[in-house]
DNA sequence: CATAATAGTACCGCAAAAGTACTATTTGGA
DNA sequence: TCCAAATAGTACTTTTGCGGTACTATTATG
């Protein structure tokens, strides 16, 4: 269902709450008792995003994590590409290695994959971590945001 | 890494192949031969495009599948919907079902990601399997279309 | 030096994808 | 009328990779 992993998801959702404590260093504890999240979970997933280099870590004692940009320098597409890899939708359109889809010469559809790949990359890498936070502007975010929007999303996923 | 599945994959090779000899009917056969995939996978794949209303089934003698609609009428969203469900990037933006995510009160990211869905979904849908046959503008469509295109890929997704 | 945090690694279980096989059904043509 | 060739449907097996967990090492604070 062309759909992220949940431990790319859990790391945004992690981010949310470092970049709505700005500044604050958190250490994995705090974060999974925020979140609800198993406490080994959220340390492997800080962990990733910290080698990805979007939060800088602090060991010892009285350590943890804190944001290693601003907000809105963090793209939803740089925490996609830590967590889960390139954003590439098929195989052969991210072969940097030269091991083409032996059925390239006559693939019909060769090449276009990365024109959509580079679309698809770009609406991801055009919303950052401080959008992600801000209320969703109709409907100022109270009961159900969900169930407000749905029919409008449903509606182009279903025409 | 925000992949498709190889069937979906392949789903729309398949059609790209269906729709460069439009209006022919084409054997599940002919389509294994013409791809160089295995016929019960070339024969699974299009049922569900089939059944999703994508091709047109004719059955019996001489029998075999065409396209359902213009090449033009058909975008990548669709076909994407049709070999492995909905686009939905996460699974609290799908939730159509009251069954809503247990941490939505307190999620940071809560609502944002019906945005970005619909972005990369007009993205998807904005890109028909017409458009999807033509040989990509810059470098005609000889050699290494790959080689050539791809330093540009890799900076974006580096960057 | 003890404590509390991250870093690293290795492992296991499970679910979904991918591929395959088999049978039923339909249709065209000899 | 019957056979052949095609899709339809179902069910099974294998594999892969995600998700989760445990354990050990390392680092820094007080």
């Amino acid at each position: 269902m062309l759909k992220l992993s949940k431990l790319t998801d859990y790391g945004i959702v992690l981010m949310g709450y470092m970049a709505k404590s700005h500044g604050e260093s958190r250490a994995a504890r705090e974060l999974s008792e925020l979140s609800g999240l198993p406490l080994p979970t959220v340390s492997k997933v800080l962990k990733s995003l910290s080698r990805g280099g979007l939060l800088v870590s602090h060991r010892g004692k009285r350590g943890g994590y804190s944001l290693a940009l601003e907000p809105k320098e963090i793209s939803v597409a740089e925490m996609i590409r830590v967590l889960e890899g390139p954003v590439v939708l098929t195989d052969c359109s991210s072969a940097h290695i030269p091991t083409l889809c032996e059925m390239e010469s006559k693939c019909p559809v060769r090449g276009n994959w990365q024109v959509i790949n580079e679309v698809v990359f770009q609406a991801l890498k055009d919303f950052s971590l401080e959008q992600m936070l801000e209320q969703s502007s109709e409907c100022g975010g109270q009961v159900s945001v969900q169930s407000s929007r749905e029919p409008r999303l449903l509606e182009l996923v279903k025409s």
